[in-house]
This record gives structure tokens, sequence and C-alpha cells, in this order.
DNA sequence: AGACAATAGTTGTTTACACAACTATACTTC
DNA sequence: GAAGTATAGTTGTGTAAACAACTATTGTCT
């Protein structure tokens, strides 16, 4: 298993972790850039639609802005502008209740509803053509074995097992 | 393979790729983060790193520019900029060729390569704390599941194959 | 009640990314 | 050899991400 030389095992990287990692890397960000096809023209980002999506689902319950920050896969130190964006398109709206003024609500508009409901649907196909050709066999190994990955490294917060 | 609901097959995701998507961008950006903390202190960003691989990769023979940016994992439209905080930092030189003043060819320093030995050590451990915690046998398998996933759409160019 | 700490968002600033338009050099072909 | 085309980089501009410092509101403790 441990040959004199390591490269033979791993080609031109220097060890099978820095393989995984930039394999990882390269693979989505082939797959990111099918995804902003999608999200493009809709005037929307992929990290748009995931809090429109958090907030669809929570529905009609409202959610506090930090609250959908600690959500977001990638920190979003800058979700104030963000949400004034999604706010601008009418696709949220900001409540801050007089019981506690320090918080801001955020609650999804029939606006907002209504653009998911016209992304869905491309968003299915542009799912099936980035992973389609892949059996369910292989996709969900791929899950079980990204999760293993990341397991460690995962803050106490998330909600993507 | 389309029951009459598929939500019972991948709990709340729409479908199994979608979840594979977000995995897979969930895990990269874990994993990102834990390698900006070797790249952050030393000056340089993943990117900048992966140039100066690539030129040492090649050392002592030049390499155009376009042929950088035609390699790298992102797209690099602004890899003028990017070469100039390189050369900035003397990691990098630049040079025109009297038979072709179009191409700019770019070679790694002295500088470049002794940062590069800096990095090494830490970078290995980097890896190690990112995925060391799986066997070589799932880091195989991870690898070549995320190969089958980008297949289809790779560029020509690529040279991660 | 007043000082202090904790919570919840916001704003400022710097840096990277992405798309497109632009310049400069070389090749081709009539 | 001049005009047009292809190649190789560069620059301009707008948008997003990252980190830190800041404001506003509420809770706590003496």
């Amino acid at each position: 298993m441990s040959p004199p030389s390591t490269k033979s095992q791993t080609g031109r990287f220097d060890s099978l972790e820095q393989e995984v990692y930039l394999n990882l890397w390269r693979t989505y960000d082939r797959l990111r850039s099918i995804e902003e096809e999608v999200f493009g023209p809709m005037g929307i980002t992929s990290q748009q639609y995931n809090v429109l999506r958090l907030l669809a689902a929570h529905h009609p319950e409202p959610v506090p802005t930090l609250s959908i920050a600690n959500r977001m896969i990638s920190k979003a130190p800058d979700i104030t502008r963000m949400l004034d964006k999604l706010e601008a398109s009418s696709w949220i709206q900001r409540n801050r209740p007089s019981e506690n003024r320090r918080v801001v609500l955020i609650s999804i508009t029939n606006g907002g509803l209504n653009l998911l409901g016209k992304i869905a649907e491309p968003l299915r196909q542009c799912h099936s053509k980035q992973l389609g050709h892949l059996s369910k066999k292989d996709l969900a190994q791929l899950v079980g074995l990204l999760r293993s990955a990341r397991k460690p490294h995962e803050q106490e917060k998330n909600p993507l097992s």
C-alpha cells in the first residue's frame, strides 16, 4: 500500500487528500456554473434562492434575520444587504415587532412564493442535467461520502445533517 | 423511476440530485475555509497558490498568461490583475519576448519557489485535517464519484482528468 | 434606577469575481 | 503592402463576499 515513492499513488498530486479536495473544488465549480444558468435569468443568486426556500419552508411563520444567516451555507455577514435586495424585488418583507425591537422578522411574500413556483421546474431540469447521468446508487454513495468528509468540520448549528 | 411522491426518498430535498449538489456545496465550503487558514497568513489566496504550483511544475519553462487562465479551476478573466499581485510580491516575473510581442510569458521566481517550500508542510497538515479521517478507500471512491459527476461538464481543455 | 453586559442587526471598507469592451501585435490574402 | 482577421492581454465597471467596527435594544445585577 505504501511504496517508497508515493508519487505513483496520486499522479501529480501531493496526496490523495489534496486530490480529493481539488476534485471537490472543480466539480462544485462546474455544477455551480450550470445552476447559475437557471438563476441568472431570474434575477436571483443561488444564495438568495436558498433564503427564499428557507422562508417558504417556514411560511407563514416569519424568521429572524440572523437565524437566516446562520442557516446559510457560506458565511453571510452581509445578510442585511442581501435581504435589502430581496425586499427591493418585493420577494420578502421585514417586520420589526414592538415587543422586541432588536429582531427583524423576515417573511416571504406572495411574489416570492410565485417566483419559487416559476423556478421549480427549470431548476429540476437543471439538477437532472447536472447529475442525472449518475445512478441512484452512485448519488446516494456520493451524499454519504460528502457527509463523512465534512462531519468533523460541521458547526453545531447546521441543519443539513 | 418516478413514483407519485418523491418526497419520501429524499427527505427535505426536492430530489436526490439536489441533495448531492447541496452537500457538495456545503462540503466544499467547509474544506475551503480550512484551507484559507493556511493561505491567509501567507498573504496568498488559493487561486494564487494554484498559479504558483502550475508555474513550479513547468519551471524553468515559462507559461503564457492565458494558458494559465485556461488551467484555473474558476474562470479567471482578471488573470492580469492576479498576476499583477503575484509580481508585486516578486513571486513571479513577466517577460514579453520580442519574437512575439503579443504573449506575456510568466515564470516563477526563486522567491516564489521558496514560498511554495514554506507552505508545503502546513498545507499537507491542512489536507490531513480536512480529510484525514477518511480511509484511503473512501477517498479513492470519492475522487472517482466526483470525476464521474462532472465528466459530462468538462471543457476540452482541462488538465484534471 | 444606573451601569454593564448580551443580543440583533447594520454599515464601512477591502478584496475578489464576472462580463464585456478595448488595445496591441501578428498573420493572411488579395 | 494595405485591409481585414485572428490572437493575446488588459482595463472598466458592476456585483458579491469577507472581516471588522459600529448602533440600537434588551436583560441583569447591585
